[in-house]
DNA sequence: CACAGACGATACATAAAAAATATTGTGGAC
DNA sequence: GTCCACAATATTTTTTATGTATCGTCTGTG
């Protein structure tokens, strides 16, 4: 039965004890509680009595520390050092200032500022864990929902998920990557209705299957099912296999200087600056809610 | 500037937050804090304003731990932790649970109950550092006046110290050691009066002084002043060159059974059963109180 | 869909604790 | 011996913690 034991100290009374000890002097010590020094008399008897240790050696012109006063001393420097740590504890995770980010993003997000912005926020943010996973829109989607992912990087628009907070993130606007030394790019005005009947390199649907989805949006507003001549992860890959003639492609324009000598990119004429990647989050905790803050503002 | 930054929160909200936090529940929690639930309620409500943070989620049927409010609870745990330790650390220093004990003690105290005393006292008090040094009773005196040692074991009479403590601690009876081969041990009711011409083997004065002076006072009691034949330091050393017949001491009545073959040893008829050494002690401190407590009761 | 029950929040009253002000002892220095 | 510095008391005032009563809300159920 662990019965009625409460703690007999509060942290104010060690506060007390503390300064009293250190100073040596019950006026000065009062004076840095801001206080006055009878109350303070008062505590530290009381501290004694509920101790049942004298602390303090009185008497003499100048008082000491008993023993007693004097483990007293180190143990409740500790203790009001780990109350200490325990609200900065406490208020740094609530600030987002410490923490754990699960940060989803989809695989060609990579090629537009999402570097620069967890490099970025990893260096104003030391102390928060950022931990990047690539995943589909979809599959971010329900891991936001199960509770986890925090945040994701991913492309709209999203089904059923109105419960899903966004902010615009990167504006992912698209170009067509044509061989140099293919007739089309000769051409001045190309449109992408020119290319449908042109073989096209694209990201396998399985893996890179947000950019596939993309492209093949486009091409059906552009009035065409493009053909797949070949797969290829990644938009380095892509650009190489345009690069050697293997057919044309539609990228990011951030990659467009890649590969200049060999292939030539041209504006997507149609297409309207609208934000086609955003950031995702459901319940932000404060320091999602920082990165969120950091990433929206660069 | 430091400023007026106190402590925003006390042991005892930590407490009432690590009950909630633990119960999940406010009803169980105050049950458990014996007290009501509206003050908790509240109680917890100002610890969350003074951190400025939420610890716990409300709202939902059964409540949880926000991340602020798992790493607080952590903490706070911690820190009580701590408080406790503070607590019992001054309490077992002021029991004399935990502590020093400098225990001097003169030479001749060896031969008496100081061992067992000693053994004793380590046995039942493990957490008490004692530590043991020899020397002179003058020497024990000015070390318990300048604060350097606790206690001692020494001999009396001391002069101008009024201002220790002093317990009886053994009786040092003494008796007369003559070698077998002498004419003195055949007689039936030898006196100390009857070595007035025999050569002494004493302790040296400058090393075993106390215990010197005593045999030297006892003689002068005797109407005589003992011719010193050699000095040797230690009872053994002492008895070892009585029983080659170098001379004749007064030893302990301890020391009887050391060369029985080769000495025979003499009550000394005068010597009232008188306490010899006495444990003296000036301001002691909790745990020095427990070892003269320990010491006199056996 | 209404209703009961469980549970946390709020409002107000009361008791306990902390602190302020004024004053009194007390021991050391001149 | 007298003064001075300092800690201890005494008493009042303010603050804080706790208790009682009550309300609002969400949930599971008939």
């Amino acid at each position: 039965m662990p019965a009625d034991e409460r703690l007999p100290v509060s942290l104010r009374t060690m506060e007390q004890f503390v300064a009293v000890a250190e100073e040596r002097h019950f006026h000065r010590a009062a004076e840095r509680l801001n206080m006055s020094q009878p109350p303070l008399t008062n505590a530290i008897r009381k501290l004694e009595e509920a101790l049942g240790a004298t602390l303090i050696q009185r008497g003499n012109r100048v008082l000491g520390l008993t023993a007693a006063g004097a483990v007293f001393l180190d143990e409740a420097r500790e203790t009001l050092r780990q109350a200490g740590r325990a609200v900065t504890a406490a208020r740094d995770m609530a600030a987002g200032r410490t923490g754990v980010v699960r940060l989803g993003y989809v695989g060609s997000a990579l090629y537009g500022r999402l570097p620069d912005v967890v490099r970025e926020f990893r260096a104003t943010h030391p102390k928060v864990r950022l931990e990047l996973r690539e995943a589909t829109t979809a599959a971010q989607v329900a891991a936001l929902r199960e509770g986890t992912q925090d945040v994701g990087v991913l492309i709209p628009p999203l089904a059923n998920a109105e419960d899903i907070g966004r902010t615009p993130f990167d504006s992912d606007r698209l170009c067509m990557a044509i061989p140099n030394d293919h007739p089309l790019s000769g051409r001045p005005d190309v449109t992408l209705a020119d290319m449908a009947d042109e073989p096209f390199i694209l990201w396998p649907l399985v893996e890179g299957r947000g950019f596939h989805l993309q492209v093949i949006r486009l091409c059906a507003d552009a009035g065409f099912v493009p053909e797949v001549a070949q797969e290829a992860y990644g938009m380095h890959a892509v650009l190489s296999l345009v690069a050697v003639g293997a057919g044309v492609s539609v990228v990011p324009e951030s990659m467009s200087s890649f590969r200049g000598d060999r292939i030539s990119y041209r504006p997507l004429p149609g297409s309207a600056p609208g934000f086609d990647l955003v950031l995702a989050g459901r319940d932000l905790s404060p320091a999602a809610r920082r990165f969120v803050r950091s990433a929206g503002q660069a």
